[in-house]
DNA sequence: CTAGATGCAAACTCTTTGCATTGCC
DNA sequence: GGCAATGCAAAGAGTTTGCATCTAG
């Protein structure tokens, strides 16, 4: 259990950026905005923080509608993301209505369900 | 509304192919596919043929793990899949439970959801 | 005959990797 | 000082595109 060793700047900013956003961020982007706030970093090391962030589960990703990897900063364990389409905020949350889902799906299908992938779209409160 | 004027042969080889497999499969598989079955087409011609199924309707696609474009065939309007992870048969889910979670999430969240997206993984009928 | 479909190869985009260098602890 | 992180450039993978050729209707 040696990961994320070492605590660097670049680290620290891409963290800081993700978790000031709560919004999904292409890599590219985070690079971007970066740069322009001044921070000099490549786009190799914001990749494999990426998934260094990843594997450790402060982030998550999703491909987005352009087939780009994005990048979401995210606390809670299990849970579901509402998207809103205007301001790309992100909303997480958490699903306890999918226990019916998977006995509806073991009666009508005969499918024994171990995983599921949900994401909502929408308005968010200020974008109402 | 001039779309898909020609029912061409490659056309026809992939819509049969995806028909017949009811699973997701990439533009490289269904490629190498239809080329073991004797069918002379070109990759780039799998991929403007796949776009166009999608555009109607027709497939549907996702990346799968790896970020590889997937496609499948499907019929009904609005329905979610059910991926079985040991054969990858497709299982078409349609969803009234939504209406449900809808209503819980603009309650909780303040969130006006327009529309979601949603994949079951698990064991298939044949498969368990 | 003519608009649309195809094949081929080159171009593109996003992402990953090898290796020398730099930096954290 | 030593192991890990970084930058750079080059490689990779999947996908798209331009253009000449072919073909369904």
């Amino acid at each position: 259990m040696s990961r994320n060793l070492y605590a660097t700047r670049s680290r620290e900013q891409i963290v800081n950026l993700l978790r000031s956003e709560r919004r999904y961020l292409s890599a590219a982007a985070i690079h971007r905005i970066l740069r322009s706030l001044g921070t000099q970093v490549s786009l190799s090391t914001v990749y494999r923080t990426l998934d260094l962030l990843v594997s450790m589960g402060v982030a998550s990703s999703r491909t987005d509608d352009e087939g780009e990897q994005t990048y979401v900063f995210c606390t809670v364990e299990h849970h579901h993301h509402a998207i809103c389409r205007k301001c790309g905020h992100v909303e997480e949350v958490d699903c306890g209505a999918m226990d019916a889902f998977a006995a509806a799906l073991q009666r009508h299908h005969a499918f024994e369900l171990d995983s599921h992938s949900l994401e909502f779209y929408g308005r968010c409160a200020r974008c109402l």
